[in-house]
DNA sequence: CGGTCCCTTGACAGCCGTCAACTACCGTGG
DNA sequence: CCACGGTAGTTGACGGCTGTCAAGGGACCG
């Protein structure tokens, strides 16, 4: 299988030949594996590595003094977290896995080296971290103002397209690890609520979910229910102008 | 008054005078001055500068089809938003103003200057990126996990903590120029229950707030009210070791 | 076969939205 | 000077969405 960053980051614009190869040095520099439900970093720890997700399914999380959790962000295969971390001095959240996770930490040195020489990466790195930001303001808006069958339609449009990004799907299937605890966390919701939820968007048929596989049967029909508008992914290859001529 | 941005930025780190003298000029360089209720850009635009607010309040916002509006980040003087939103063709939200503003735009190649012959202000503007996406977690966390009264108390001691980084405070006391309705759009709540929320926070004498101006009789108790903890806005000089020697 | 985790369902309560009416305040214009 | 309109804040009644509690069922695993 290709490279989930490499095929993420053609999204935005077409990589040389060189480009692809920095990326797949880069991404089988420093390998680890982790189990489900381990911490890749916690809170108050002092970031040392951009982290790099190759496969399996992780998340950003803040725990409140009283034990109520909010998941801040999903990382699936082809995600990173923040390119510039090194910046501050400890982690305001913990990143956790949520299946059995491999990734890669890409130091800070090989970070700036990326900088210096090879600016197409740079730029599509930068892409990245924006639509990364473009993902947390959808999530405010998630929260805010939709209620809880279009949040979730809403959560489950955006990952269905953020795993067609990178292969991750097939035809209108594709895997869905979480269970309804966790999808209530991120959501804001109670696992009760989340179950009566996709109650809901089944009997709709909207979806069929089942044994950690989401099959959508109409997309548009969902995107629709849950107003799911994909402009905020930015999908449509933003620098193609910057194509490389490889 | 001196400049906002320079004020936030020695936050992280000291600037040198040379710094400070670059970050003046680039923000007089294309003042412009709107009144309440303006848009600075709308969604579908496509940026063309990174604006910085030198006065007045202003906020990034998002509306549904169906006409529900979500309030997703506040600018308070001193906020800059991305810095490298010309990577993007169009934008995914639009920016308006709440109160007379006043702001400046800075050009993409005034940002490529910097970034190329002033490390330390490179560095210090990832500072600000950085501390903005960790606000728009924090608002995730808030709009999920937090009751109607944390979280309002949450938002007032995020923004008196925002507004005092800048020199806008004077002792226990900020100005406040939203409508309940505004801090509604920006919490998701109703107007009506904006209002029996700052009833609760007045009654417990957390707040006083009347014609515009907020005064918190006691930060401490509010801040634990709130569950609010301020680590996530990274105010504890993350930079220092850079401190310029000037 | 027992234990654990997850999903499911029902009953009930409470937070918060909606609707509606009223007040306060302010600037404008007669 | 007062009338007027518009905006913002306030309050009460009512209903519904969603949380909590509790119990049971199914799948998987040691």
């Amino acid at each position: 299988m290709t490279n989930p960053l490499i095929r993420k980051l053609e999204q935005f614009t077409k990589l040389s030949e060189d480009d692809k190869r920095v990326l797949e040095q880069v991404s089988a520099q420093d390998v680890r594996r982790l189990g489900a439900r381990e911490d890749i970093i916690r809170e108050g720890e002092q970031p040392k590595a951009v982290n790099l997700v190759l496969s399996g399914w992780a998340c950003r999380h803040k725990t409140l003094e009283d034990g109520r959790r909010q998941i801040i962000a999903f990382f699936v295969p082809g995600d990173l977290c923040d390119s510039h971390v090194f910046v501050l001095r400890q982690m305001d959240h913990s990143i956790s896995t949520l299946t059995p996770v491999t990734f890669t930490r890409i130091s800070r040195t090989v970070m700036e080296e990326i900088t210096l020489n090879h600016p197409r990466i740079t730029q599509a790195l930068w892409w990245e971290s924006l639509v990364s930001a473009s993902i947390q303001r959808e999530w405010t808006v998630n929260l805010g103002q939709r209620s809880a069958t279009e949040r979730m339609g809403h959560l489950l449009c955006e990952l269905f397209l953020r795993l067609r990004e990178v292969g991750l799907t097939a035809g209108n299937r594709c895997e869905m690890p979480m269970t309804q605890t966790v999808l209530g966390e991120a959501m804001g919701l109670s696992n009760v609520h989340v179950n009566r939820t996709l109650q809901e968007l089944r009997s709709a048929g909207l979806i069929v979910l089942k044994g950690r596989e989401l099959t959508i049967p109409d997309l548009q029909a969902l995107m629709a229910a849950a107003q799911f508008n994909p402009n905020y992914m930015h999908l449509d290859h933003d620098g193609r102008h910057l194509d490389a001529n490889g």
